[in-house]
DNA sequence: CATGTTACTGACCGAAAGTTTATTTATATA
DNA sequence: TATATAAATAAACTTTCGGTCAGTAACATG
């Protein structure tokens, strides 16, 4: 008879290689995410995957060809993606959709550690950097750059440099994401603002490139 | 004559004890800057400040102790004496001159890897966190809020919630001085701007907070 | 100059985590 | 069912690094 467990089926682990990479590469995003790159630990992200350790090199190389293929395989078609918010509708409309899909793209658990570890570490990596900068910021910061310009020209908004408008933009979608996202202490919650909902930030970017009126107002 | 070298005196180290912390707290605020807390090796520390490891455990308890003494001794003080700009003058140029003054605090090396420690790995170490928050950040944030205040009641600014529109301000700030510090792919460096210069940051900043004109013009 | 005290060093330890490898398990195939 | 092989594991190996400590060098004091 065999023992009252392990009746001859139900196995220990299956065999999976189909499944197996993005099962890690989906662990791993979530462990980098929270830990940064050198805090990530490989044992983390295989229980999470479900796996052992040793799984992990079955299919990367190593930490840090992990961490590049999380980047290739995740990162970069998600950002892709927040990108085609930019396609049509009038300057303003586009500036604005653009904003509410970035924050909902980044807003939520696992994500937003992304843009610290790109903030923090990327740098590290001098030729993943090199792939990021060239393929990702600087093909959106592109097109952010170019509803910039068109609205200039329709003139919806005042005339000024547009990729230093691109680049404070962006600063205040990052930053507030990422302090949304962390923990704050305790008796500190009321005593600052957390920081500035989505609406708030919206109305202070429109207004920010709101053009001049032509009788401006002299205070005092 | 004495052999060439050695000549009986010159001592290979000296008794300094107090000197020592203050050496190891510069050497810190360095490597910690560059390498974040986990990061940070203390035989590195220790090498910068002339020192060997064992001597910096003559001085502090623990690695995590060095870090904390490093934010009580000198990033406290960097940060007050950045406040200080908040003194004296009408709402816009006092705002102008705060930007002016913790850019030129901050915008110098060493200093952006402190802000981007404070960012993602602070909270990991809740009761200096809290410390930070309460003592630093939210203080601050009050200060520059009451600025804000004023503009609003003396028609300089439009109406709008202080406390979001400082983070507003500090978020493009803190971003900027990060970006201007991080190194970036020599391939990329035309492709993209690096950032907003200063001056684009305050001329943003002060159009966002501009009273709405009266009759404002419809575009279309 | 002798002696005692303090500051400092540097070798060492142990834990933690990345990587490798020997072994076990699942499963396709004949 | 027997066998081969690919997939996965678990444990061993290796390196790194925070922390400790026994010994040594500087220097004050008499």
């Amino acid at each position: 008879m065999t023992s009252t467990i392990d009746s001859s089926n139900d196995p220990k682990w299956r065999r999976l290689p189909e499944e197996r990479p993005h099962q890690i590469l989906l662990a791993a995003i979530e462990v980098f995410g929270e830990h940064g790159i050198a805090g990530a630990k490989l044992e983390d992200i295989a229980t999470r995957a479900g796996v052992s350790k040793g799984t992990i090199y079955l299919y990367f190389d190593s930490k840090e060809e992990l961490f590049r293929e999380v980047v290739r395989k995740l990162i970069v078609p998600r950002i892709a993606e927040v990108e085609r918010a930019l396609d049509e509708g009038a300057p303003t409309a586009q500036l604005e959709r653009y904003l509410r899909v970035q924050w909902a793209h980044f807003d939520r658990p696992g994500t937003a550690g992304w843009i610290r570890v790109v903030l923090t570490e990327l740098h590290k990596y001098p030729d993943l950097a090199e792939f990021y900068y060239t393929e990702v910021i600087a093909a959106s910061n592109h097109r952010l750059g170019d509803v910039l310009r068109r609205g200039m020209e329709t003139g919806e908004f005042r005339r000024m440099d547009p990729l230093a408008t691109v680049s404070i933009i962006k600063a205040i979608a990052l930053m507030h994401v990422i302090w949304s996202q962390t923990p704050l202490p305790t008796s500190a919650s009321g005593t600052y603002a957390r920081g500035a909902s989505l609406d708030a930030i919206i109305d202070f970017v429109v207004h920010a490139l709101r053009p001049d009126t032509g009788a401006r107002s002299e205070p005092r």
